[in-house]
DNA sequence: AAGATACGCAACCGCTGCGGA
DNA sequence: CTCCGCAGCGGTTGCGTATCT
């Protein structure tokens, strides 16, 4: 018999009972948790509340343009199979809100250009035209050149082949980041802090990329 | 002003892989 | 080797809010 196990909205009273119980005990053994703090909740409803919303440097609202940078790069490398790989890194980030990112924005997008997501045309579109007018965008507003690409700004950044594999990835964003050699510790403490990037935010999907880019395909 | 529609996000569902018994 | 429970993941849904008519 299913003990009334509660769903929907958490209220102010359950998550205070959880991020007092985590941060006592340390996370893991989920429905421990469940149990212990008294929540009618699931354990996997606890895990996802407390990644999601609860964690500390849980990084919410808008989504910077060198983060859409990002997504659009590594989800071009690793596909929709990876949101919390790509997640990994965008510190503060979730898996979950990267995925809803690309659904709701990029496959809109997408749609208005009438191909599909994952046809090789939307992903040339992607990597041709989108990735380094994002490029150039993230140097405006950064009030930079770009160190490594300045007389290729049009050129297609990309992650290079020959350095990527499973643990260790280099994209060239130079435009935002002079060194992506490595993106340990050094890169958790970078470019998203600060007023002027989170102020600067704008979409990438102006209007007239998309006009510009339904004339091109028709 | 009110209803309809679109959008964004939080949360749930179902599947997979892993580790322990 | 097999079974079982759990954590983690991607896909999907549903609700609240914003925008449009």
């Amino acid at each position: 018999m299913a003990d009334h196990v509660k769903k929907g909205p958490w209220t102010a009273d359950e998550d205070s009972l959880l991020s007092h119980y985590v941060t006592l005990h340390s996370k893991g053994h989920w429905n421990s948790v469940a149990h212990f703090t008294g929540l009618k909740r699931t354990g996997k409803s606890c895990r996802l509340r407390w990644l999601n919303y609860l964690r500390p440097n849980v990084r919410r609202g808008n989504i910077t343009l060198q983060e859409q940078l990002l997504i659009l790069q590594l989800h071009s490398r690793w596909g929709n199979r990876s949101w919390s790989k790509i997640a990994q890194f965008l510190p503060g980030r979730t898996d979950n809100e990267i995925k809803n990112y690309w659904r709701t924005r990029v496959q809109k997008h997408a749609k208005q250009l009438k191909c599909d997501v994952n046809s090789q045309r939307f992903r040339d579109t992607m990597r041709l035209v989108w990735i380094p007018h994002l490029v150039e965008r993230i140097a405006a507003t950064s009030g930079q050149s770009l160190p490594a690409c300045t007389e290729t700004s049009t050129s297609t950044p990309t992650i290079s082949e020959s350095t990527l594999d499973d643990n260790s990835v280099n994209v060239d964003v130079s435009a935002s980041c002079s060194d992506t050699s490595d993106w340990g510790d050094g890169f958790e403490a970078g470019w998203w802090e600060g007023d002027e990037v989170e102020s600067s935010f704008e979409s990438l999907w102006i209007e007239e990329n998309i006009h510009f880019l339904q004339q091109l395909f028709d």
